[in-house]
DNA sequence: GATGCGATTCAC
DNA sequence: TGAATCGCATCA
């Protein structure tokens, strides 16, 4: 496997999005294979964070592709996102999921009540097995020694709504592997 | 300084 | 299905 380089999100945010899926992602000790994620433009999403939030419209214009931005949901959970910055348009990719393959012994540390594959099964809880807060915001993750993003082979993609958004829920922008245990809710199917 | 909200989670 | 939860961004 090689690594993926900054150079992967300069493009449109749902392609990188969708692209992400098989990938593994790197968080020092711990790796897992990304199941599960949503894309988030920055112009023309009325969920996107730049819709009514100057900070996240200012971070968008002065960082570059693949730059963390990480914020605190609920008071309570930390939610891991990759800055895009297509030539079409910039956004967000926010990782909800991951099937754990590595640190398997920490990440339970971390979440003694769950069984293995449900240890990154949603965007809080996979912040939270691989011990990310605030601290590595606006940081270059894809520059970060010990922490970065690997190819894989990609698995069947089933695209739908977003969750947990009440704002263009009808955006098709939520990607997750076919047939994952891991992922944070079972696709909706059927259209 | 006050206000309202939220890209969730967990229990029921 | 529904309630908990509280820090943060925004605005006054």
């Amino acid at each position: 496997m090689s690594w993926i380089g900054p150079e992967f999100f300069e493009r449109d945010p749902v392609v990188c999005a969708r692209e992400l899926i098989g990938a593994t992602m790197v968080w020092d000790s711990c790796e897992g294979r990304i199941v599960e994620t949503e894309a988030y433009a920055a112009a023309g999403d009325p969920a996107c964070h730049t819709f009514n939030r100057p900070s996240a419209r200012e971070f968008v214009a002065q960082r570059p592709a693949g730059t963390a931005y990480i914020y605190l949901n609920y008071g309570v959970h930390w939610l891991f996102n990759l800055l895009v910055k297509g030539p079409k348009g910039a956004g967000f990719v926010l990782f909800r999921a991951l099937e754990p393959t590595k640190g398997l012994d920490l990440m339970r540390a971390r979440r003694p009540d769950r069984p293995d594959s449900r240890l990154c099964a949603g965007p809080g809880c996979l912040t939270r097995a691989l011990g990310i807060s605030g601290q590595d915001h606006g940081k270059p993750l894809l520059t970060e020694a010990g922490r970065g993003l690997l190819h894989g082979p990609c698995p069947e993609i089933i695209a739908d709504g977003r969750i947990g958004i009440s704002r263009a829920k009808e955006f098709p922008w939520r990607f997750t592997a076919k047939g994952s245990r891991a992922v944070s809710k079972r696709p909706n199917l059927g259209g």
